[in-house]
DNA sequence: GTCTATATAGGGATAGAC
DNA sequence: GTCTATCCCTATATAGAC
């Protein structure tokens, strides 16, 4: 069933939290400012409110949410002065609760759906190229040839998107735990 | 540019092959039927006399259409009998046709979006599960032990799912063909 | 900041002539 | 089968009172 009657918002942080999860799971086009308005449990005119510039800042917002995010749980750890290996699991665990163990889709697969139509589309996919040159710094650092580096932190982020896909796909949480471990066998191998 | 004045589409097929590519691109909800009256060059009486179930009715021609082409270029040549790497050869061909080297969104990715909103999302989800099963029998008949064989053809997939994902966030078509290279490997190792 | 009411456009879909 | 015209609903967004 469809969550009932949502207690309002405590702060901004919060209504942003809320509409992160409807736009990953919905991309852009999929959400309605009627959704939004009964899942943040606030009306219209107070959306337009908080956001000027309606559903486009709202969508703004929530990717600029994102990169914060990233930079906190993602990019910050993996620059931590601690051995390769907790770095990634670091990373690895962060990611696991971002994306609810495989059952929440990715923001950015969600957004870049649509490409062009949507107002920030660059921003959308800088946060992937963002999240590969930082995983890919942390394995060069650890002695990894930059080559091989890049094209590691590539494929693992493959696979973490990919799983994100074929899980919902298939229905099974399980291909998503199981496609983080092999991420980390390829980074730490 | 977005394509000018499209000519007239000569069969059902040609206008389910438009149908395609806009559902794969934008998503259920990001298309809408003026856009699809003017890519397929219908209008929208005639869209409705080939589709009477209306939006809802094309989306499922739409599966249908990739289930037929998946069962065709996909299914049939993991049966061949022919060695393991020649059917994972055709297999990745085919692949890389359909997603034009990484340029072209995968259908059920953009399906999947808004869960439980579109009509036919089981449809959707037996594609992937189809196209794994038979990835895996075509390794178990070559020798594979069950366990390891799913958990390559899963992995393969995944592989592409991902790299469709990062290609385009990064703006970066070589992803894909590094990704397909390997899932080769994976696959016939 | 939030409410009610409303403006305006576009959505999906249908009717009926041809 | 395709066209024009139209219906009804929902969408985004705004106005102005409170």
């Amino acid at each position: 069933m469809t969550t009932g009657a949502p207690s309002p918002p405590r702060s901004r942080e919060e209504i942003i939290l809320r509409l992160f999860d409807l736009f990953r799971r919905a991309g852009y086009e999929g959400v309605s400012i009627g959704e939004i308005s009964h899942a943040t449990g606030l009306g219209k005119s107070s959306l337009y409110h908080h956001f000027p510039g309606g559903k486009a800042d709202m969508a703004a917002a929530v990717v600029a949410f994102a990169k914060a995010w990233m930079e906190a749980r993602i990019l910050a750890p993996l620059r931590a002065a601690i051995p390769l290996a907790d770095r990634v699991d670091l990373m690895l665990a962060a990611i696991s609760e971002l994306y609810d163990g495989g059952a929440a889709p990715c923001l950015v697969a969600s957004m870049l759906l649509s490409r062009g139509r949507d107002p920030i589309d660059a921003d959308v996919g800088a946060l992937i190229c963002d999240w590969i040159d930082a995983l890919a710094r942390a394995l060069r650092h650890s002695g990894i040839s930059p080559n091989e580096a890049v094209e590691r932190a590539t494929s693992a982020i493959i696979t973490i998107e990919g799983a994100l896909i074929v899980a919902r796909a298939a229905e099974r949480l399980d291909i998503f735990g199981d496609a983080i471990d092999r991420a980390r066998r390829t980074l730490i191998a």
